[in-house]
DNA sequence: TATTGTTATACTCTATAACTATA
DNA sequence: TATAGTTATAGAGTATAACAATA
C-alpha cells in the first residue's frame, strides 16, 4: 500500500481512540455537568466504594491511574466533601480512604445513570455480539500484552480471572 | 445493582478508554520517538498525503481535530520541513499545503510500521473475527451518534459510505 | 534501604473565544 | 456579513522525578 492510499478511518487505533473520546465525552455529562467530577474523580469514586477502606496504593494499582494522579484526585475529593482521608492506624505510611454519606449518595445518584449510557449504547446489540465485543477487546489487550512499551494492564478490582464476560 | 458493586473493569466506556490508551502508547513509539511527531501532527500528515493540496478546513473536517490544533501541527510541520504552506491563488483566505519530500520520506517510513503493529495485533483474529470488530465499533458510533451531546463524527476521507468494512 | 504518599514540573491534548484577513 | 486561519488561554490528563515521613 503507498502511503497516500493511507486511511485513517480504516486504522483500528484511530477508530478506537475516536470512539473512545466520544463515549468519554458523553458519559462526562453525567458525572461532569452535574457533580463536576473529572474522569479520574469518578474512577476513584467508584474504586474505593467497594470497600470501607481503601489506600492511595489500592486504588493507584486497579484503575490506571498513575500515583500523583490518584493522590491529587483524592485531594479534591475531600475538599468536595465526597471523601475522608486519616492515617492508618497499622501503618501510618498508609491514608484510610473512606466515601462520605454525601460520597455515597452521589455515586449511588451517578452510577445508574452511567450504567442506562452503557445499556443504551450496548440497546442494539444482542446477547452474542455483547459478549463478541467484550471478548474481541479482551484479546487486543491481550495482544498489546505481549509488547513491553504499551503501559501494562491493572487487575482486575473483584479479582477474578479476566475474559470471564459479565 | 448497588454502586459499590459496580464494576469499572467491565465498563465499555472505561475498557474502550484504556485499550485506547495503551494502542496510542504503543504507536506512538513508531511515530514518535522515531520522528518527534504528536498524534495530531501524525493525523496531518497522513491526511495531508491523500491530495496533492489541501487546506486546515479540509484536514480539520475529516480527522477529529479541532480547527487550532490543526493550525498548530500543520505550523509546527512546516518548522520540521515536512510540509509547506502557502496562499491559495484561487482564494486568499484558504492555505495550500503540502507534503515535502522529506514528508513523504517519512510518511513512507512510518505508515508500514504502523500498519504491522495494526496487523499484529490483530493476528490472532479471523477474517470473520476482524470483520466483526470493526462492524460492531461502528455500531457504537452510529448509537452515539443519536447524541447530540456526543461529539459529531467526522465523514470518511475518501467520501466513501460508512461500514463498509476494508 | 524500601515504600507510601505528596509536590513539582512539564508536556500533550482539548476547548473556546477573540482576533485578522479575506470574501 | 460570513468564512479561513491564527493566536491566546485555560483546563484536563498524563508522566517523571524528587521529596518527606514511615517502615
Amino acid at each position: 500500500m503507498k502511503s497516500n492510499e493511507f486511511n485513517l478511518d480504516d486504522f483500528l487505533p484511530y477508530q478506537l481512540s475516536v470512539l473512545s473520546a466520544r463515549m468519554n465525552r458523553l458519559l462526562s455529562k453525567v458525572y461532569g455537568e452535574q457533580y463536576g467530577l473529572s474522569i479520574p474523580e469518578w474512577r476513584v469514586l467508584v474504586h474505593v466504594a467497594r470497600r470501607e477502606k481503601m489506600s492511595v496504593r489500592d486504588i493507584h494499582k486497579c484503575v490506571n491511574l498513575e500515583k500523583p494522579a490518584v493522590s491529587r484526585a483524592v485531594t479534591k475529593l475531600e475538599a468536595t466533601g465526597l471523601l475522608i482521608k486519616s492515617t492508618s492506624e497499622d501503618d501510618h505510611r498508609l491514608v484510610d480512604i473512606e466515601l462520605t454519606k454525601d460520597g455515597i449518595e452521589v455515586l449511588n445518584n451517578i452510577t445508574p445513570k452511567a450504567l442506562v449510557y452503557e445499556k443504551e449504547l450496548l440497546s442494539s446489540f444482542s446477547t452474542e455480539e455483547n459478549t463478541q465485543l467484550y471478548a474481541l477487546l479482551e484479546r487486543l489487550h491481550d495482544e498489546l500484552d505481549k509488547y513491553p512499551d504499551a503501559m501494562p494492564r491493572k487487575p482486575r478490582a473483584d479479582g477474578r480471572p479476566r475474559g470471564l464476560v459479565k
